[in-house]
DNA sequence: TACCAGGTAAAAA
DNA sequence: TTTTTACATGGT
């Protein structure tokens, strides 16, 4: 039996909803994809995995998200609450944009770009889990070997939803990573190092000494970072990208990371590579927002616009 | 075939 | 205290 609703949501304008999921235009259909308008992925709300499609039904000055959930028994008004509250999430629809764009309105080359992608938000994780394994996997490998490795990952250890004729993924939880050894772990193709940061973290949330979705709502930078730097596998670089795509902090700017050196290079030095206290002297000019602008850079290169 | 790609912890110097 | 090395896969 299959059940099925809908409804529409508002996100604070400016948002342009094709613009933002075309981040995950090549993703996996199983996990997350972005086609033909529609953004879906599995979520798991209570104890029940739901279908979650997301399609744009406004304008970017006027913006309305319709959102459709399919499941295989009933769905609650919890669970629908829960839903539209992680749609809300994943795509940081209160947000208000207008803040960064005042702050770099007199800043020639972020202005430019912001321009051209007005109403880009920038996605979020559902959990800070995903966000933290993600940047473990992410560590000194190309970002393609990554998704590759992240998408065994998933469906290795992912829960598994079978729905409308079609198989989904969603992302293995804490307790499913931790009761799988390093080992299982490490199966997908990762160094046993980072199969082993990954087990322990994951053991660390199960034994309740590690509470991400609580870091999540703290105010100090720099506890979250001591916190997450407790963490074997977690440097700097690993905690700022986690918090940035996993809590969206758009205040954390890792300037180690080697694929930001390089669009700033490109946008602000004409290609000439820089380090980084010359790109933390940069992103001086973005102010609290500086991560997001960093992913506006990234977007920008990504679409080959050009200033 | 060989080398490179959005780091980190541990070993070596 | 600072520098070097192991790590494992997929793309080119």
């Amino acid at each position: 039996m299959l059940y099925t609703e809908s409804f529409v949501i508002n996100a604070l304008a400016p948002f342009n909803f094709d613009l933002t999921a075309q981040i995950f235009r090549n993703g996996d259909p199983q996990i997350r994809i972005f086609r033909d308008g529609i953004f879906s992925l599995v979520t798991k709300l209570n104890d029940q995995m739901i279908l979650m499609k997301l399609s744009s039904k406004g304008t970017v000055e006027s913006p309305k998200i319709r959102v459709e959930l399919k499941a295989n028994k009933p769905i609650t008004l919890q669970e629908r609450q829960k839903a539209r509250e992680e749609a809300r999430f994943i795509f940081n629809l209160d947000f208000d944009l207008g803040s960064f764009y005042e702050q770099i309105k007199e800043e020639p080359v972020m202005r430019e770009i912001a321009q051209q992608l007005c109403g880009l938000k920038n996605p979020t994780t559902p959990t800070v889990f995903e966000s933290l394994v993600d940047s473990v996997v992410e560590q000194q490998i190309s970002i393609r070997v990554a998704i590759a490795l992240e998408e065994k990952f998933i469906k290795k250890l992912g829960k598994q939803l079978e729905i409308d004729g079609e198989t989904y993924f969603c992302f293995p939880t804490p307790e499913a990573v931790a009761a799988a050894s390093a080992d299982g772990v490490q199966q997908i193709g990762l160094t046993r190092r980072k199969a082993e940061y990954i087990h322990e973290a994951a053991q660390l949330i199960v034994a309740g000494r590690l509470n991400l979705e609580e870091l999540k709502t703290r105010e100090s930078a720099e506890e979250i970072i001591a916190a997450l730097d407790a963490v074997r596998g977690v440097g700097e670089w690993t905690a700022e990208l986690t918090m940035l795509r996993g809590m969206q902090r758009l205040d954390m700017f890792p300037a180690d990371d080697l694929g930001i050196r390089r669009v700033i290079s490109n946008y602000y030095r004409k290609g000439r590579p820089i380090k980084a206290a010359e790109a933390r002297e940069i992103a001086k000019l973005w102010g609290r927002w500086k991560g997001l602008a960093a992913f506006y850079l990234i977007v920008a290169e990504i679409r080959g616009i050009k200033l």
